[in-house]
RNA sequence: GGCGCCAUGGUGCAACGGUUAGCACGCGACCCUUUCAAGGUCGAAACGCGAGUUCGAUUCUCGCUGGCGCUACCA
């Protein structure tokens, strides 16, 4: 039972995201417990890009998204590994199941092979319309060879039935009659003998070849992983373990995109969000200990991680809960911890002083925790530290007064005025000013009311 | 259309045959506070519908409804 001499006892599992856009919140979760995964098993988490739809891949944005994880703290310990570097391994793999017949050359075009699904849908009510699998005439060695080149189509074994357990889901059964012959080599454009791979080929090949244990992705892959199952079978390969996780979706429960606001983690970086809060945000929405922690660092999530907790059903990202663990973040972190995030941020804007980390590292400090109870984003550092420089509005007065007067509905202006009223001797300049900037508000308020 | 999956307050989770159905976000009120946050207290708010199984169903089974996913030479 304990072989703990094997280095096979240890999962290997990996995060396969798409160069065709960035980094975004439901590939972040899943990154996530994927990592989570593997820190937690004491596992190997390897990053890998599937990159092989020429057509929609944008290499320059790999970067982001490595940046993202990055900064989410996701630190991968293999790759990344890209599938456009590898093409010959998935040529070989499908020449292999050529050879067996579990594949075989399908010179249809695309489009009259798929059966024009979308086409059919305006003849409503039409009974004889029955849109099940098809299967063309390659598939039986009566091909009809055209100009085109051919494509690698998979033989699905008519009559029988592909099962996988899932992890989180259960058993999954289904008929191999409902599935199609899909593609795993696509028709090659230029003059090669064979084309390029679909995920479907790519992502089994890779997941053999890199001794993937766990296959911990989203549930909407749950439809093909039959698809695979067979394939990793007539690879002759052992089929590994399969998670798959509910989808994030939107406030109108439809799948979370663009039209719902930001989606990109990057996003959420650059408007100030903590990424341990966004972790833990993340983590809990889809996932849960059991009991009712919230507030869990990282240490405790790596603690307590376990696929068994993850839920079935999809959850709608919540940005209110998102703000509110920010928050918590801003209030709960150790000063230690916090003061650099907040320079990070000042750094960002451009308002960052050398002296806050070194003469005035205390006054700095003290200003930091002074303020952060009122803070919701890291940026509200960096706006509220414009009271600390004398020449911020020298040339704009009317800025100058609607930031006290900002500072004052937002309940900032005492914190202000004893964090300037610390600003050591040397800076007496800012502070004069600022306290004057505080007094004619002041006059503003007593007029008002 | 076919196939599959899912179903607790507005949202995220808990309760895994017997509870006044619990926690958190958000929302409302109050306390604290010169103000605003933070914090505290209280409050409104849920088991989709219909059959079963059972002494007893939110919990098990089936049907329905609703939502989502797949049905691409996208991943």
């Amino acid at each position: 039972m304990t072989d703990s001499i094997s280095t096979n006892s240890k999962p290997r599992v990996r995060f396969a995201p798409s160069p065709t856009g960035y980094l975004h919140v439901g590939g972040a979760r899943t990154a996530l417990f994927n990592w989570l995964f593997a820190r937690h098993e004491g596992g190997t988490f390897i990053l890998r890009v599937e990159d092989t739809d020429t057509e929609r891949n944008r290499p320059e944005l790999v970067e982001g998204i490595l940046a993202s994880l990055r900064w989410l703290g996701l630190q991968w310990d293999e790759g990344p590994i890209f599938q456009s570097q590898r093409l010959s391994l998935y040529r070989v793999a499908a020449e292999k199941l050529l050879a067996s017949g579990a594949a075989y050359l399908c010179y249809c075009a695309p489009e009259k092979y798929a059966g024009g699904d979308a086409a059919t849908e305006t003849d409503a009510e039409e009974a004889p319309t029955r849109r099940r699998v098809t299967r063309c005439a390659c598939r039986d060695g009566h091909p009809a060879i055209g100009a085109q080149k051919p494509a690698v189509r998979f033989r699905v074994q008519l009559g029988v039935t592909t099962s996988f357990e899932d992890i989180v889901f259960g058993k999954n059964e289904t008929s191999n009659d409902e599935i199609e012959d899909f593609v795993l080599l696509r028709s090659p454009k230029d003059g090669s003998e064979l084309g390029l791979p679909t995920y479907q080929l790519g992502a089994v090949v890779d997941d053999i070849e890199m001794r993937i244990t766990h296959v911990i992705r989203g549930a909407d892959h749950i439809s093909n992983t039959p698809k695979q199952v067979m394939l990793y079978r007539a690879l002759g390969a052992e089929v590994p373990k399969f998670a798959h996780v509910p989808l994030i979706l939107g406030p109108d429960r439809k799948r979370l995109s663009k039209r719902h606001g930001a989606t990109s983690v990057a996003s959420y970086e650059e408007e100030g969000f903590i990424a341990e809060a966004f972790r833990n945000f993340l983590c809990l929405l889809g996932w849960s200990t059991g009991d009712d922690s919230e507030f869990m660092r990282t240490d405790e999530l790596l603690k307590r991680f376990s696929l068994e907790g993850v839920s079935r059903t999809n959850g709608v990202f919540d940005r209110a809960k998102l703000e509110w663990y920010n928050s918590q973040y801003l209030q709960k972190l150790p000063l230690d911890e916090l003061l650099p995030l907040v320079q990070g941020e000042l750094e960002r804007a451009g308002i960052w002083r050398a002296e806050w980390n070194g003469a005035e590292k205390e006054w700095f400090a003290h200003t930091v925790d002074l303020l952060r109870p009122r803070t919701h984003l890291l940026t509200d550092f960096a706006k509220w530290s414009l009271a600390f420089f004398s020449d911020t509005f020298e040339y704009d007065p009317a800025a100058k007064e609607k930031f006290w007067k900002d500072a004052r509905l937002a309940g900032m202006l005492g914190k202000l005025a004893d964090a300037l009223a610390a600003i050591p001797e040397w800076n007496h300049d800012a502070c004069e000013q600022a306290l004057r900037g505080i007094a004619e508000t002041e006059g503003v308020k007593a007029g008002l009311l």
